[in-house]
DNA sequence: CTGGATCAGTGGCTCATCCACTGAGCCATC
DNA sequence: GATGGCTCAGTGGATGAGCCACTGATCCAG
């Protein structure tokens, strides 16, 4: 375990975040001026300045010069990137609606890897899989059940498919713990793997994207139910 | 037209970014440290830093206390929020692919959103397509267009597929000029609109899908080709 | 009523300076 | 020879005072 200090603009952030999605700075609303903001919370404004350039860059907020800083309405312009904080805040809604857009957007990637399958492909994805059943510590198998939705993702030919997964999986990293669960037994997790593996690799797309649909399928049902642990 | 002035932070993160999606800071790498860049660029270090801080965020590269500035790898770490500058960097590839996943992904939206209908969102949907058939510049109708996409994620049930359909349309915002041409013509582009618009509306769930299809697919071949400016 | 000047308040940016962390290398100790 | 602690150079983290540029409201002269 490695042990990770937040920087001061890092707690700063995610002061300023909370902030916003708990609805204390509501959408449309301006925030308090630079210098008072750096006095209340005790830091620099130069500090704080960095804390607001990240929450800008996050669509959370909008600077404008000689007027101030306005709160954005995130849901009308956020990305996927804000899952893992909106995952951590209120936890199951979100935790569970990006469940079912990664089991349905995994089947659509699935699908197209199958129809495009070529034999680099299918051989990392057996090595991956491979790597999952013999992974000794649940991290290693998490590992290697991530960098398998990244192989497929890219052997689904659309490179923007791949952002679309990393989003979709980073916004599970804040509950780790709770995606290992099902790994716990690598016995098992590969035997739940194998049948979508083989289907892709044998370039079977429609038995494919069935076989994907219930793999995820059943592996959230597992997560959300905490089961297994 | 509003007159927009790239404040000096900003420059510097699109000269740095740029540096990175080129290859010229290849990932893995160590970037100079923040003292010989600042130099390089004639900026002050904490102008720098600034700009460091949100490529930070973007996920293009990694910062650590006493170590130094590394690159990332964006293709295997970053997320949809790099399309908009990778569309400009490169052109024709991403801008392709992310058409081809904006249709996948927005024929699954519409399917979902035809399923869950309720009397809100449709009157909501409805609205907005008259505002396209209504709007009198190629602004108006392109604004009204995002907002159908926004009304329909929003009635998918599923706020997840609203920040990736917001990351899509980002994703288009740099070469906005080619994607308003199919609606220089109002008329034309209401009719394109309604047997979509109508589907969802009447809840023809299996219908609604393939006109989403059909819609998106060839919606996508004008802007693609620049045809009927 | 209009157009320009003023002014208070805001964010943009700089500078000089110090602190905290990391990793390499040295060296006495075991 | 291996170990553990030390020093040191180089890196990013943070400060705080200060000045500049921009915005919008207000006021006033025309």
């Amino acid at each position: 375990m490695v042990i990770v200090r937040d920087t001061l603009v890092d707690a700063l952030v995610a002061r300023l975040r909370d902030g916003v999605l708990s609805g204390r700075y509501p959408p449309g609303a301006y925030l308090p001026s630079e210098r008072e903001l750096a006095a209340e919370y005790g830091v620099t404004r130069t500090s704080l300045k960095h804390a607001l350039s990240r929450l800008a860059q996050l669509g959370l907020v909008e600077t404008k010069h000689g007027v101030g800083t306005r709160v954005l309405d995130y849901l009308s312009s956020g990305g996927p990137e804000l899952l893992p904080m909106l995952v951590v805040a209120d936890g199951p809604g979100w935790l569970e609606e990006t469940f079912q857009a990664r089991r349905e957007i995994g089947a659509l990637v699935y699908a197209r890897a199958a129809e495009r399958r070529g034999a680099g492909h299918c051989a990392d994805l057996r090595a991956l899989h491979e790597a999952v059943a013999a992974a000794q510590t649940a991290d290693d198998a998490q590992l290697a059940e991530c960098e398998i939705h990244r192989v497929l993702a890219a052997a689904s030919g659309n490179r923007v498919y791949g952002f679309l997964v990393n989003s979709l999986l980073n916004a599970y990293l804040p509950v780790r713990q709770l995606l290992i669960a099902p790994f716990r037994d690598p016995g098992r997790a590969a035997g739940r793997l194998t049948p979508l593996v083989e289907a892709v690799c044998a370039g079977e797309a429609g038995e494919a994207h069935t076989a994907a649909v219930r793999y995820l399928a059943e592996t959230e049902r597992l997560m959300l139910s905490g089961e297994d642990r």
